[in-house]
DNA sequence: AGGCGTTATATCCGGTCGTATATATCATGG
DNA sequence: CCATGATATATACGACCGGATATAACGCCT
């Protein structure tokens, strides 16, 4: 327990960078093969998980997702093998990432104050973790 | 050239992180001896400066900063040892995630889309990088 | 005594981010 | 042939973040 929590984000060039924000919602997507079905899951709001595809579309020359309009479900949306990928290795660097935090801020986590913390809004990311 | 660049934040409980944000600040405050004078070397307004080590303050029993009113030069603000700790901890671990990332997301760098971004306005983000 | 530069704090305001909402379009199934 | 549920897109509103500004208190130095 205590032990601290990482959060990190890749800036690959100007505009294009990844964070747990994309990477969770490519999972609801792998998950759900809905965009909108997939930003429900993790309580993102539509327009910003529509935002952040598109993003991730202007940001690599190899495509993350696939999308399909109308048919049996209405369409949907899958994550591409590149998309795939992506959150692997996101989420392979991310265990990496923590082992070597925990060990250098492990000293630290004694001095943290904890706060109570009753009746606070949680936010996106803190539900996303 | 190309290389991605690794921004993180480590989240200790609830209220208490550190982020890339508090230790430029840090290092700012320790190398001028002033609060105000370290916010405006790196560009950052003096509420928020003043905001993110009262966030620090509120974050470990340990104090990270200690200051003085009036005096010779107006007063002044140090960091404690356990601040420079903080630094140094942070900073090494952000070389050692560095290599890290950088051998797992390398071969993406080739997919990654180029702006021009002309004209973009550089972000308090970028500009502490 | 008064000026100076700092910490410390409050208030106001504008921009940005995200949510909510509305609408068009699509292709399949009943 | 139309109902359905999804993508795709625009607009409007609210909340929050951060900057700008003002002011008080403080202690050394001239």
């Amino acid at each position: 327990m205590a032990t601290p929590v990482v959060r990190f984000r890749i800036d690959f060039a100007g505009q294009t960078s990844v964070g747990p924000g994309k990477i969770s919602l490519l999972e609801a997507i792998r998950d759900s093969g809905s965009l909108s079905q997939g930003a429900r899951d993790i309580g993102m709001s539509y327009r910003r998980a529509w935002l952040l595809v598109e993003s991730l579309k202007q940001s690599f020359r190899e495509p993350v997702t696939v999308a399909s309009k109308g048919g049996k479900d209405g369409g949907g949306m899958q994550v591409t093998e590149f998309g795939a990928a992506l959150i692997r290795n996101y989420r392979e660097l991310e265990r990496e990432f923590a082992t070597l935090a925990e060990r250098r801020f492990h000293p630290i986590t004694r001095t943290v104050i904890r706060h109570s913390n009753s009746g606070a809004k949680v936010s996106l990311r803190a539900k996303l973790q």
